[in-house]
DNA sequence: AATGAATGAGTTTTCATTCAT
DNA sequence: CATGAATGAAAACTCATTCAT
């Protein structure tokens, strides 16, 4: 059901949950505190929701959904763009570009886009924190983000990322060092900045502004370090010691 | 209380609650369950702890103790000796060592040291993804992580991290970039990684030795980053654009 | 809240309960107990109080304030009734009457009152044993009923019984002697009486006109020595020896 | 067994659970507090007393045993002289003295007597409070200390205070509304002021001497009341009205 | 005489969910 | 749409008591 054409009550009811679960977690949230925040009675809750967990599954598909349209976008807008114009070349063991030019505007608009993935992350915060949340809890499996991001990089199936990059670059492929890279200095740094947005800045005393551009700052390095360093995580080699 | 000395029913609901929680969460584990996985009677476990809560009290404590005391090891052993030694200066732009020997020396220590984190990180694994999980609850003020990471970059009294460090270079200085930069793409990326190994091997089918690498490579990529970038972050300037 | 327009399942808990704290006393009454005798589930009992403790409050709470009533209707109906019309007044040393009319009068109506006051005491004897058990604990300061009884004799605000009684005679006031006298041989008779009523009905095989009777006979004898005595009640001052 | 010859232990769990039964009652004293309070173990507790209901029993035998031979005491020293001296005859409608020094010699044994009680009651007040608590409850069978004080009045086996008085004044009976007077106008007032002694004393700010006073000379009204009132106790018949 | 460890059987309280209206 | 009343099942926690040492 969309938000738009719902009724008033049952926008309360999600909001008032979204905001619980992200603060308390979903196992420590009651329903009667839900019905309270969102000024409706318990059974009215279930007049639209069959149980707790649906309401938390709406609020997760919401969510999916959303990132998925972001990351549909950005491949579709950015990298298959840059792939069929000729100017981004994913070889096995590098990010090969046809000139500084290229790889320059390959950088530019990487850096707009990762503002603009930062800023719905920063927006939709709430809803990440649950995520997260509940992708750390062994139980359920119909909410493990991991396994959905991890298959993103495999999935060929029509219309998928994955094989939207592949059809730009037949030569493309994800090495398992490039997945974890992409998981733990990409997804997770971003997700968990969202998740302690408010409570760091609380402790450091940030404005939004400047807590948006430190963090920027930050993934600029790691991005840069990406592209630069591509060649060895393409490799999947050991390197340093 | 101490493990070693104490009775060894008192250790086995420990170990048995650190499983739950962090597969389950806090909430959702009920002592009844870890009555049964400790092979005691819930009656016990009030004997021993007052409320399921002092439980989890008492493991996070005892891992932050650990933790801090790996810390401090790290800094001592590492940083600050090669401070001392004249090997490194830490100066308000950029880390900067007196030849290549010197950088080669501290980055073959840090690296040495990272490893030793990370398999400390995966042996704790479940304690730390409870601690990621409560510390992602807007409740518990005891749990906050986060507050405790972001104060020992600030805190001057005797015996604190961050003194030691002033204590051998006194130009030495924390950035609010560079804060962000450790939080969210040193601690987190970590302590995520070491809560999802289990989830995440299973996905990737990869054996624990790739994985380590795996994670190690992209972290030593961070890492040369952070010294090579060391300029931009302790700058606390604009980048990039 | 009021019994007259609360459920009847409400009701029926407040009325279970009273029997039971009066039985047992209330730390020996199990809320399954009440709800046995109730006639509805223990999650009920739970819908409509926050407690067991929240049962309590709320029976002494509607004793009280029936109390309160009565004494009020008394005080006003009978002591100022009879001031205002001259009949009586209350020197520093003694009940002074205008004549042997006035007295007799006075007399009359105190005895009325006294059967009224038994009457409604006896109707309320589970509820008054509560409150007798209550009282006697040292934990629990809102159910300290003697502290209430001992400031209606010092309270000088709008409303309460001893302005009444002030506003109508204005050198009335309560001596030590006289307030200890009130309590011990006047409240505290008067409510183990009605607290103990059924044990000695049964104890003495007397018929309920028979006790009711033998104690109005008691007190009439007390209420005598109280206003023959007054004198010296009045005066506080050592007698006898 | 005797709390001389008794093991210290022992008797300072009988002193921490008279406190803490007095204070919270039986049923709201958990064994730990009694254990805790004493300085022993809870075992130890077990050691010495088959449960926690035995201490209880213990508490109120040594109470009723001393209580008896204060009465016994009384009984025969003052009542049984009088009688058996020719000073008093209780006659079925009256006390009887042979003249005014029988009756002044009468009251003032008597008021030594009542001084002497009162200040046992107030020694004991923690224990007296205790039974008042229990016999107020109306499952313990064998703490009914109605019974007992109904029954002695009956009583005629050999060694009771009941065939004592009996013995020297053979026309004396018991009338129904003696009984009542004497219960709820003589014993209950006495222990219930012994009971509520420390909670009026704060309450009342008076000093132990000026609250002793107060009480006798309350006390003494009643007393005087029912040496003339005797009359009309003894006739059992309505009065007033 | 003394105790730390252990427990069975309860106790109060909670909570997601239902249902008649 | 909306709700007050109601509940079964289970949760956390308690407590008198026992026992091996």
């Amino acid at each position: 059901m969309n938000r738009d054409e719902a009724p008033d009550a049952r926008n309360r009811i999600l909001d008032a949950a979204t905001q619980l679960f992200a603060l308390r977690g979903f196992d420590a949230t009651r329903v009667t505190e839900i019905a309270d925040a969102a000024g409706v009675t318990k059974a009215l809750i279930y007049y639209y929701f069959s149980s707790k967990a649906d309401i938390l599954d709406c609020l997760i598909r919401e969510l999916v959904d959303k990132l998925t349209s972001i990351a549909t976008d950005f491949v579709h807008e950015s990298i298959v763009q840059m792939i069929k114009k000729g100017y981004l070349d994913i070889k096995p063991d590098r990010l090969s570009f046809v000139n500084e030019d290229a790889k320059d505007h390959f950088l530019r608009s990487l850096r707009v886009c990762c503002e603009r993935v930062l800023d719905h992350a920063i927006a939709h915060r709430a809803t990440l924190r649950i995520l997260l949340l509940e992708s750390l809890k062994g139980s359920s499996k119909h909410h493990n983000i991991l396994l959905k991001i991890h298959e993103s990089t495999r999935d060929n199936s029509e219309g998928s990322l994955y094989k939207a990059i592949v059809d730009a670059d037949k030569d493309f492929t994800y090495s398992d060092d490039l997945r974890v890279f992409n998981i733990f200095f990409g997804y997770v740094p971003i997700v968990s900045f969202a998740s302690y947005y408010d409570n760091y800045k609380k402790i450091s005393n940030l404005t939004d502004q400047e807590l948006r551009e430190s963090f920027l700052n930050s993934l600029w390095i790691i991005i840069n370090s990406m592209v630069s360093g591509s060649e060895l995580l393409l490799r999947t080699k050991n390197i340093g010691g």
